[in-house]
DNA sequence: CGCCATATTGAACACAATCAACGCGTGTGG
DNA sequence: CCACACGCGTTGATTGTGTTCAATATGGCG
């Protein structure tokens, strides 16, 4: 937990050339969002390196997180040391909403990629989203689909059998690189397969031969050497995959 | 879908009342945030009967609902037919926070036992959010709480065998009623096994013999001919039962 | 009363977990 | 530079938990 560097950013400072520069290029959320809390919120821009921890399970919850680049994982864990990796926060995504229902963290968030964040103080932010309300919006619509992306992991493992599980796991975290312009056809998992079993509630043998028997069905490819880089030939052959197995027809 | 009566409480209304009578006996954040609700924002309160629809996937969203009485549960779905009971509702409990994200409803919502909500528009709830800040900071805490509720579930489902599953539900669920200073001992289960399967990622079946199991080894009591009315006789055997087959040992 | 939804229980089966061996890449230290 | 160890991934064999199929019981409701 080594946050490096710290460029505070004022209200007035950057408005005018936001407007300007971004409105017209800003076609999608995040950078909408993030172009409206830098113009109306003292935020603070922080660099993180792969390892640190943004936010730790037990710690005091005074600040939000708006992720700008990189990838953070979200840990839960409970005393009797069963843990979870929650999440993937790309950019757009918050963090720190595991603190609001008690002023207290319930996950650790970890880097997995190196990247910014903008911290804001949630109070500046409930401060700002009195005079500007589309903030409050605009927060309120990225807790909503922070719930409903973990809302569509729950139904997969409630529902889906280990192969569709992890098929409609990669399914959804292409379709969250495309959201933000990034390739979607050519993915580097940032998770062991160890990781993604713990996320799905699979072991990682089970995860290892799903993968494999994609793999095998021309649904993805990937090199033995290098097991995290896959690429999906056709997007529409993993629906197809995961809806004749989730009935079993 | 058909709520019954409405009586409309503006702000002026019952502010004096509510403050003095309240307050007093406010122990509840339940309570705390109905009579917030109740003094700040023109809300509708409204009677709704078992089977009602509060809000339906795929609705224009426009309102928020502040559970007062009754219960709710919140049905998610996908197009492919799957779909997933995410949770229940009660007291305190907000409805519709899934559509935050794109201003459409993404799950139902179900009354299981007549009662009663707060119907906010949630414009007229930014509104007053800007007037009383505590509002918002109240509803944030209650998205939290929902989230923090549905890891919980997700957790269970991922890391503990059947048997464990299920009494991780039973304990969450008397937790709830606790939480409101309802009978915590002796709880009556408002769904059918399969219902309970679904919410887990089990088969009734499974279900079942869980809960046998569990009263065979005394850490729950229920007769036969009510297999819904169960009592607890002690809560801290419900929790090693739980640990002690999380580990497996 | 009889039907239907719900629940329990048993038996056979299947899928995923577990146990185990091996391969490969990477990084470390001699 | 090579040897080696370690982390990660794959694959096979076996076990076991949960599913599936099926039969039976019970209570609510028309």
């Amino acid at each position: 937990m080594r946050p490096e560097s710290v460029a505070v950013h004022s209200a007035a400072q950057s408005a005018c050339v936001a407007t300007v520069a971004n409105r017209s290029t800003a076609r999608h959320r995040s950078a909408v969002v993030i172009d409206l809390l830098e113009r109306h919120v003292p935020c603070v821009r922080t660099t993180w390196h792969g390892g640190d921890l943004v936010h730790r399970s037990g710690m005091p919850f005074d600040t939000l997180h708006l992720v700008v680049s990189g990838l953070v994982k979200v840990l839960y864990a409970t005393e009797d040391g069963r843990e979870r990796i929650g999440g993937l926060r790309l950019r757009g995504d918050w963090l720190g909403f595991d603190g609001l229902a008690d002023g207290r963290h319930a996950r650790d968030a970890v880097v997995i990629d190196a990247g910014q964040t903008l911290a804001v103080r949630y109070e500046a932010l409930i401060a700002a989203g009195l005079r500007v309300p589309d903030l409050l919006r605009a927060l309120h619509a990225a807790m909503g689909r922070e719930a409903e992306s973990d809302q569509a992991t729950a139904l997969a493992v409630c529902t889906l059998p280990a192969d569709a599980r992890v098929a409609d796991f990669l399914r959804r975290w292409s379709e969250s690189l495309a959201e933000r312009d990034l390739r979607a056809d050519e993915i580097t998992l940032h998770l062991t397969r160890a990781e993604i079993g713990n996320h799905l509630g699979l072991t990682l043998e089970t995860v290892s031969r799903a993968m494999s028997r994609l793999a095998r069905d021309r649904v993805i490819r990937f090199d033995r050497r290098h097991p995290r880089e896959l690429s999906i030939p056709a997007r529409a052959e993993l629906d197809r995959y995961i809806e004749q197995r989730s009935a079993c027809a």
